[in-house]
DNA sequence: ACAGCCATGTAACTTGTTACATGATTTT
DNA sequence: AAAATCATGTAACAAGTTACATGGCTGT
């Protein structure tokens, strides 16, 4: 959540109910649901942090809205994000959400990100299978290396996807 | 961590010394360390929400340890946390020891969890697939639900392998 | 009149995570 | 004498999660 509002306000400022608007349609419809509580929550851990200031905006006939806006430390911590290449839990969704950020703030290049993360990937899978040749085959040990793999192996063809997406883009 | 600690206790009552590294070597080579504090930690969570009961035994040349067992309620939740079918963010390493914990414990089939959970997979594979539908093709949109899918693609595939593995190990 | 959108947040709880502290015993 | 193993935990912070509370405006 927290790299995910940061990288939001990386492409404009905006207050919590916006966010959490553009946070569900980037998710998509696979995305679920998401507590407004859950924004507020975080976006106020982020300015306690010092990622974040706000300031105070009056509408003439709507509530006050608070307007959210990085501060040097969070364009910092964004920046960083974008080029972290590790494959956590979340990892594609997570990737999704980098890689539009990278669009659409100009931080980072997206075919380079697409292109970093799928030389980590492949790392990754050298190394699998070099512990799988160290394992005695057929073994328990085995049965989930052999899940890991293909699974990054997906993940490669997904990111090769990627990246045909963003050159299409790029030529247009 | 609280469900797997309880699956492993499951198998027998044990001390959180031998918890950690039953933990680790269940993990095998990909699954890293994993911090002494973090297994006290959870036990002691576990005890105060009533799931576990520890009784202190002397050793006589060693330090006193602390060995845990199941409530009532613990053995319930381990039951229920068998049959569930989410496949979350941390799936592959779950489902492993939850396999071997059914295995372990007898109290579920492996063969039938296997089977559950890929026919819950095969559900979702078939709701990603309506949800492309009404998506537009090559958009943002289409392309994470690809890679969902793929993940997905590659799970299945690797549950069949799984099938196959306790299979054989039920014919010896 | 009532539903639904706009807009904000807090309190409380759970879980993960780590750094640190302690101390005996066995092996090298 | 040093290092590894056996064995336990605490304090503190970070993060996710949800239930609840508030209130005005807009359209039917």
């Amino acid at each position: 959540m927290r790299d995910v509002i940061l990288s939001l306000l990386a492409k404009e400022p905006a207050h919590g109910y916006e966010l959490r608007q553009r946070l569900m349609r980037a998710l998509g419809p696979a995305g679920g649901e998401l507590n407004p509580g859950q924004v507020y929550v975080t976006l106020s851990r982020l300015e306690r942090a010092g990622l974040v200031e706000a300031s105070e905006v009056a509408q003439p006939s709507y509530p006050d809205k608070k307007v959210y806006d990085l501060t040097a430390a969070g364009r910092e911590r964004v920046t960083r994000w974008l080029a972290d290449v590790t494959w956590s839990k979340v990892a594609p969704l997570e990737f999704h959400l980098k890689l539009f950020a990278a669009a659409d703030t100009g931080l980072a290049d997206p075919v380079a990100l697409v292109d970093a993360q799928r030389l980590e990937l492949l790392r990754e899978l050298r190394q699998l299978q070099e512990l799988a040749l160290r394992e005695p085959p057929d073994s328990d040990g085995a049965l989930l290396l052999e899940g890991a793999s293909l699974r990054l192996q997906a993940d490669v063809r997904w990111l090769e996807a990627c990246q045909q997406h963003f050159l299409e883009r790029e030529s247009r």
